[in-house]
DNA sequence: CAGTAAATATATACCGAGTATATATTTACT
DNA sequence: AGTAAATATATACTCGGTATATATTTACTG
């Protein structure tokens, strides 16, 4: 979403090189967001531009140092702080139903099914991986897992309601 | 979201002109989601490379007509037919939370709170809208905002799971 | 041990989506 | 008649993200 923002999350704790933040990225995601590589240096490019970043120099293996400035810690509390808004149209599949209904798609019931369907996958996928992480310490996700689950739930009723119109 | 597909969807109706589909196009959302006109333009261009599109002419008003073609109705299908995936992460709020954890951010129940008056708000200002829709016969509106209602409700219920923690 | 596959590390060109802005004409209003 | 708003199109720019090139180091395998 904001690989920006995690970038300032991540050079907060300690400085880091370019390669250092992409797997340190990765991590935070448990790899479930494969990063481009690419993306991480243009970012630092545009963090370094805008003085939320800076190099004060390299390592022993002469790899480029990032650190966060007071500017860059402003950013990231301001941005942690900002409720995030939900406009009805950033739902990607509500945003598709509207179109779906524009051109009076005539498979609406199948595009219905098909969502359903893979949601139902989502769960048995998320409920397996809950069960996984069970007994580990990785609480952070364990907790993503549960809120992403209550919006599966939250959908399914949805797309069993508008089934029926 | 995906701009591009909602001109395919305004263009399967009946061809238009550029003005024509920003307007169509604010009408489908209900004025609730500004759209740049130049965004219109660029979006056309692109799609008449990609021959999703064709400027058979121009209408009485000397305004260039797009219609869409059988490879953009091919398109504008399988978009339609596509499930949305649902990563863990595209929703913004879970990354956030994500990153405060990984800067052992000391403000999460601010952070926590700010985001349930969001949505304790958006619930309202959704409610409302319900109210003023009712009688009215924009069914597809009214089954959007439903839909929405559920996601804030299951996201205050996890904004409460994740606050006794 | 030589060879090679994988991981480490960085950089750049490119594309799509979205914003800001310029500009000209027509319509509506006062 | 004058002007504000709506109509209509275009272009430059930024940001986020993808693909790709490339060089070095580490790990493994015959």
């Amino acid at each position: 979403m904001s690989v920006k923002h995690s970038l300032l999350a991540l050079l907060y704790e300690k400085p880091r090189h370019g390669y250092e933040l992409k797997t340190g990225f990765e991590e935070m995601v448990q790899g479930m967001w494969p990063l481009n590589a690419g993306q991480v240096y243009t970012t630092l490019d545009r963090l370094e531009r805008d003085e939320l970043v800076e190099t004060p120099g390299h390592d022993k293996k002469d790899r480029k140092l990032y650190t966060i400035t007071n500017a860059g810690k402003e950013e990231l509390w301001s941005w942690l702080e900002e409720p995030v808004g939900r406009s009805l149209f950033k739902d990607e599949f509500y945003f598709k139903f509207l179109c779906a209904n524009q051109v009076s798609y005539e498979n609406r019931q199948s595009m219905i099914k098909n969502q359903k369907e893979t949601m139902i996958r989502d769960i048995l996928h998320l409920t397996h991986l809950k069960k996984q992480l069970s007994g580990k310490e990785n609480e952070t996700m364990k907790m993503l897992i549960e809120g992403a689950l209550l919006h599966l739930d939250a959908d399914i009723k949805w797309l069993d309601m508008i089934a029926e119109v």
